[in-house]
DNA sequence: CCGGTTTGTTGAACTAGAGTCAACTGGAGC
DNA sequence: GCTCCAGTTGACTCTAGTTCAACAAACCGG
């Protein structure tokens, strides 16, 4: 089905292609109607081999999902020549960018999957995570209190679902898109203080 | 193993007893870690009728989710003798009890279940859509335009990550998380327009 | 009371798909 | 050309979702 001649690969080579297929596949179908012979048929590769490489159905998933997770980080991790003050609206734009260019696989990686799963929500959760800390680091750096981690995770799910929206509709500019989120995590920092 | 005399019910005695267990079932266990035997010898009831009932698994998950669902649009629903400015934090605090006393079922639900699912999707949008249409009819009804969509689209992101959180760890009185729903609202709002 | 009918219920049989494993093979190095 | 090993296979097992023909508790007319 792929390639013309199937031929043998190096194990990272082989595993990064796996995740790759099968990240694809989970993000057309829902994870109970992809099987491992889909998968495996296309990469052209036997059923046994993707137990070569991945323990179980749903560590393969797990996996696509954490490389979905990872790359989002990345993605609005800022650059460390861009100045203080302007890494906020930095990242939101690439949040909106990574979430545009892969709605589908962004909410069902935030959607989280299989049911309530512990490992699923486990690569979730980190993610979110890591994005406050991203977020605070750019405010100062150091552990918030939990009244501004409260606000800073409130404000992670309105740009998840205000992102995906945005990004699937473009129905108002990408200026308000903007201008909306950095109001909103202003208001939530602002009110989480116990005055 | 549930009552002692396996007797004969109802239709809708029986449906509703499956839903009910069933739903406790997925609340406490991933999706594919539930078995349909341990559903059936849950309810002291043979495989062969939860078939009888629900065309499929699926379909039973489905219908516990949107059973959850309903609750929760009822219990955030106005009742008609609250004043209309009283309606919003009403709202809030009836969001807060739900997802307090039912968080883990309400994370499920809301996190999605199968993976991607269409039919899974379609009824956490239909909630989302529910409270958006509650909270703009608190405002004075009708459709509103897409900016103010968008941000309660957003705002309702932000209650449920702020609201599982909250209401898992208690960090900050609940005045508090009230006040940081209304000031991201009313921010949101405020910032959709395209001045 | 009793046969018939309706309707809830069962258990065995079927099947798809996840997971296992011993055997096979392409190709790099000698 | 031979050897050896990592990469790969395909046939097998087993769990769990799904189907279905038969069974039984309640209801009813006689």
């Amino acid at each position: 089905m792929a390639g013309a001649t199937r031929s043998r690969l190096g194990q990272d080579e082989r595993r990064a292609q796996l995740l790759e297929l099968g990240g694809r596949l989970f993000t057309i179908r829902a994870y109970d109607e992809v099987s491992i012979d889909d998968i495996a048929a296309s990469a052209g590769v036997s059923k046994g081999l993707l137990y070569h490489y991945f323990p179980s159905k749903r560590e393969l998933y797990v996996a696509t999902l954490q490389l979905n997770a990872g790359k989002l980080v990345e993605d609005i991790t800022p650059k460390p020549d861009t100045p203080r003050d302007q890494r906020l609206v930095a990242g939101i734009n690439a949040f909106l960018d990574h979430v545009g260019e892969n709605s589908v696989g962004y909410s069902s990686l935030m959607r989280g999957g299989i049911g309530n799963d512990a490992e699923v929500a486990k690569v979730v959760d980190e993610t979110r995570d890591a994005i406050i800390a991203i977020i605070f680091e750019g405010f100062g750096g150091g552990d918030p209190p939990v009244g501004l981690r409260l606000a800073a995770r409130g404000w992670i799910g309105f740009m998840e679902a205000a992102g995906v929206e945005w990004a699937e509709k473009r129905e108002v500019p990408r200026e308000t898109m903007v201008a909306m989120a950095t109001q909103v995590l202003q208001a939530a920092l602002v009110s989480s203080r116990p005055s």
